[in-house]
DNA sequence: CCTGTCAGCAAGCACCCACTTGCATCCCCT
DNA sequence: AGGGGATGCAAGTGGGTGCTTGCTGACAGG
């Protein structure tokens, strides 16, 4: 592999796990298997370094958009749920250290905006907007609440689950199709 | 005030936004107005130092049951809830920090097993467990899953808040009671 | 065959870190 | 009045940090 990649690969697991400033160049060199001039070279400081890893660790939250016509909501919205939560408990570690960052480092941002959480939520509400347009959906919900309250299940769900088990029952992929289910039962959706 | 609690202070505000690494025995002792000195003659090491700050974190999180016996579960969950949204929201800064370093930092943990969000989940698990006993709220939705999704989206929300307004409305108090109404609504409790 | 690029290696720089020591100072208690 | 415990101050220790410099060899392209 790519040197540089390889840089890029070590210094993004250890961030994940150890943070902006537990990801030391040296740590980072001995990891990929390279000399730590090496990666002055190509970055030229650590913080250059770490904010191409955390925009690329960003980039992989672009996500596609639900049905633009909605056909079957129960179906539709738990496979969508499913991949949302797939893809964030997978990316936990990264999520965590960047949550538990982002006020101390605000500089090194998703050149996005708004960012991607806001983005991922803003397609599921534009989703319901749509049933409830089709009254498919009780009125007197607004669907930008109602996705971020899913979304917000999904994501304390995928996020903490590894850290407090006790919480939680044996099957991630059970426990989602229960939430969807509860969440389309309470916004009034009969599949 | 007492020097003791001075340098706990300080250095619980400084954890909370820098985290570990971040909080350095300079700027505790700067900040807690006392001299570096001091902190170690009273705490012997930083390290002892924060996890007393942290355990003094987590002390804050005892949460007082919802009612043995059921009775009006709309304002009864309404009202459990804003109260764990605001203690979060209060406190979503040390949550932060300690969600990013709990694996790096496993050592640092509360005394008390299982750990706190587990055991406010609990609670509100016991409490549909009654209502469903008593027929009140659908029999095919296990509580413990359903009270890991209410739960879930009001910690998701009180966490991330700050970071991502585009997603939520501007009162989160209004947000937690529609949140509460999906979710009753969802596992069919009739208010 | 020469030249330019890339990477390794060894050494070092200035700085910050947690933590220690020795001594002066204060102030409360008896 | 005196003694003891808590605090401040100055200085320093060893180690880790980001980053730099100068030199080496490998290797591909003209």
């Amino acid at each position: 592999m790519d040197v540089r990649e390889r840089i890029l690969e070590a210094a993004a697991a250890l961030y994940s796990t150890v943070g902006f400033r537990g990801t030391t160049t040296r740590r980072i060199a001995a990891d990929a298997g390279v000399n730590e001039v090496t990666l002055f070279r190509h970055f030229g400081s650590k913080e250059a370094l770490i904010r191409e890893v955390i925009s690329r660790g960003w980039s992989r939250f672009c996500f596609e958009a639900l049905p633009e016509q909605p056909g079957d909501p129960a179906t539709e919205i738990a496979e969508w749920a499913l991949r949302y939560y797939g893809l964030h408990a997978e990316c936990a570690a990264f999520i965590r250290t960047r949550l538990g960052e982002f006020q101390e480092h605000p500089e090194i941002l998703p050149t996005t905006e708004p960012p991607p959480p806001a983005r991922i939520a803003a397609l599921l509400a534009a989703y319901l907007e749509r049933l409830q347009q089709e009254g498919r959906m009780r009125p007197d919900i607004r669907p930008a609440r109602a996705a971020a309250m899913l979304i917000g299940a999904l994501f304390a769900d995928a996020i903490t689950r590894v850290g407090v088990v006790q919480m939680y029952g044996t099957s991630p992929d059970e426990d989602v199709r229960q939430y969807v289910q509860i969440f389309l039962r309470g916004i009034g959706v009969t599949s």
